[in-house]
DNA sequence: ATTTAGTTTAGAATTATTATAAATTAACAA
DNA sequence: TTGTTAATTTATAATAATTCTAAACTAAAT
């Protein structure tokens, strides 16, 4: 649970002015209790449907766009078709759920730290992501 | 270096019909000493340049979405706008490069095994990926 | 050879995303 | 406050990537 300000503070934080539509995009994304994932689509259809209001997606991807540069939000992308943005911005895994296109997120209970041995010379790792995919049994395996 | 029988049997265990325009198209991707990454559009503009054949774009996906259906392609997902196939089919995770947009394969001297300790109830994992990306020192970091 | 069903193709349709430019609004200085 | 400036919102247009379509073509199987 998330106060005004802060809502403020991020958006400041990523260059971008505290407007009535972004405060509203603010509020959906960070005023809950836990993270969550989410698809551009998901968002402009729970804006539009759970308030009355409408907000362009010109706005949406402006603003999303913004926060994913900051570090507010974390892209994980599925396949070329299928993209997820996460509110959990610390670092940790995925599960992708074949059957129900959901994600999970992983905790170290789940996947165990990753052992890179050897790094690209003169390059800095700026992320570490697992994906594991899952399906049920009886579907059909790659 | 794959003979074109092995090419016919690719196709056809893909669902497909060997005609002279998916040959091609393995030629390009099978007929090499190592595996490569390519985007469709690389794909496209190597068969239209390197040869002066122009296979349509409509040829090109179907090929290309049967091949990695069937598992005789790989995709790796960037972003939502950068994909890209790789015909190293093997188990193996990436690093990908910020600066240039290449991706580079792993190998196990330089990434250790993922250790999976809890999966999800009832699901069955069908592949296990590691995107590591990578930048220079002075480049932004997120 | 003939037939049948799959394939290729250009171009249309669709989808996701980005650009545009006019109307609106936040920020700030007076 | 109020007025000015620059950023923002918005509907719509533009672009890009992918899929669809239907007519012409071709491989496979009589």
């Amino acid at each position: 649970m998330l106060k005004n300000s802060e809502f403020v503070s991020k958006l400041r934080n990523s260059g971008l002015r505290p407007t009535k539509q972004r405060l509203k995009i603010c509020e959906v994304l960070f005023n809950r209790d836990k993270t969550f994932h989410f698809t551009i689509n998901d968002l402009a259809k729970n804006i539009s449907e759970n308030f009355n209001e409408k907000i362009s997606l010109a706005t949406i991807y402006n603003t999303i766009h913004a926060f994913k540069d900051k570090g507010y939000l974390k892209e994980i992308t599925i396949s070329s078709d299928k993209s997820y943005f996460d509110t959990n911005i610390t670092k940790h895994h995925h599960f992708y759920d074949e059957d129900t296109n959901l994600l999970i997120d992983c905790n170290d209970n789940e996947i165990g730290k990753v052992n890179i041995k050897n790094n690209i010379t003169g390059k800095k790792i700026s992320s570490v992501e697992v994906l594991v995919r899952v399906a049920s049994d009886t579907q059909n395996q790659n």
